[in-house]
DNA sequence: CGGCAACTTGACGTTGATCAAGCCATGTGG
DNA sequence: CCACATGGCTTGATCAACGTCAAGTTGCCG
């Protein structure tokens, strides 16, 4: 825990990691959640990497890939997806910038799923191994990315009883609150007039429903004056739509730090 | 099971940990997916640690609650769970012997899910910061439990795929085919006539369906050969179970060791 | 032998899927 | 500036999967 090198620790976090190059809300987002070193933050601001800007759509990822790369995602958002025996797809999660998007391949071998661009995204390319290294000398960076890795699979867990448990309404709503608290969470400054960049198929992907029930589900929503919907959807009250989905935000741990 | 001796690093997996008193079956499972020296093996199972059998429904952890142990599952099954706002559980991890039950309150500090037995278990609870300590002092040990924590994301959204697009009967195949999997693989011998120690309102809760359905689809698998239902089930044909679920074994990553 | 928990079964209701048609914005090329 | 192609949104009619309710039945354990 005592790291080599004891610097005063950032007052405010969204002030630290600026001056870190294209790799800074990388190192903002893991900041937001464990205590990093000048040193460490530097070392990971010198990590090798090529960015790579993408198309909507673009597949990242590839199940059965044997991955050498780790993307991490500087704008843009994208998802990892799985497909069953007949053609339905599921989003299985939802990433944002700052995220790391597969380092789980360090790991692990063989990709157990597919990943592409939500949206017209920028990734950052790291080469595996030199992330492996990293986290081998560096235990504080070793932790930071195990604390990213674990808040990933409490999302998933609630997301488990979301599609599990819920009906189509609360499932919606409780989706758009999640997404509003984490894009919230990168935003310099408050959202206001948040506008969801998610077709209602994309939609419907994400939380096992149809095309069609989204939409009628999203205009339920809009008719409680939660949201509005048309060609782009907007968040119009949070807590609206935070009490239909019966949302707490206790899975997304957003007061861990620090962890004393 | 109990033999206290040093052994040179073991060439068969199987035979390995078997003379690491209580945890051995932890250190084995580990051993299944990573490099660990035999120093390495031996600081594991030399961890501090109280046994504690439970009772089955014995609530393991609760939700909010900060932990200052880990439990490490020695016999028996534990699950994750989670409930709605209208009363709604939904299971959200089943864990088999030899995993560790709560490695993550190590690292964010609120529960956001409970855990409970779900046959009669016995569980070894190791002192979080025991754990922290290894992880710290050894990288092979912090990368083990990491692999670990990994695959336990990958089975969540092989879950989620499962829940979101799958109907009930396939649903409960693939169940039923992950069961038995995951239990052949800390099983000694070949497993022959496995009975799932399951209730069908438990199996319920774990696929986001109704007691009655579950019963109704079992009726469905018992009918083609695949199960036989009833007070107890058992795995009759697992191939079939397999043909009508769709299962594919890449997410349990069964094969991802060596790591080079 | 009695009590309880789990399983079983039937009748019926509801949510969300399916199918199909049409609409509306945006972008493109002539 | 218009024609029209396109992808996403909207809407209605119908249907199936799964839920709900309720009343047994079975096996198990003290």
């Amino acid at each position: 825990m005592a790291d080599e090198e004891t610097m005063p620790v950032p007052m405010d976090r969204h002030e630290a990691a600026m001056g870190f190059g294209p790799l800074s809300i990388f190192i903002r987002k893991l900041l937001n959640r464990s205590l990093l070193s000048t040193l460490d933050q530097q070392a990971l601001a010198t990590l090798p990497h090529k960015i790579r800007p993408v198309e909507p759509g673009t597949r990242i990822l590839h199940e059965g890939d044997r991955a050498k790369v780790c993307p991490i995602l500087l704008d843009g958002f994208v998802y990892r997806y799985k497909v069953a025996a007949d053609g339905g797809r599921q989003i299985v999660a939802l990433k944002v910038p700052g995220d790391a998007l597969d380092f789980q391949s360090t790991y692990l071998h063989i990709a157990d799923h597919d990943i592409r661009a939500l949206t017209p995204a920028v990734l950052a390319n790291v080469p595996l191994r030199a992330i492996e290294a990293l986290a081998d000398q560096r235990p504080a960076i070793a932790r930071a990315l195990l604390v990213d890795t674990i808040l990933e699979g409490s999302i998933s867990r609630e997301w488990l009883l979301n599609i599990g448990r819920r009906n189509a309404e609360a499932r919606l709503a409780h989706l758009l609150c999640e997404l509003y608290y984490r894009i919230d969470e990168i935003a310099g400054a408050a959202l206001e007039d948040f506008e969801v960049p998610i077709t209602q198929e994309q939609l419907a992907d994400l939380l096992g429903l149809t095309p069609v029930h989204i939409n009628r589900m999203l205009k339920r929503l809009d008719a409680k004056g939660a949201i509005r919907s048309g060609r782009r959807i907007r968040i119009m009250n949070l807590s609206a739509l935070e009490h239909i989905s019966d949302f707490s935000d206790i899975y997304l741990h957003r007061n861990n730090f620090p962890h004393f």
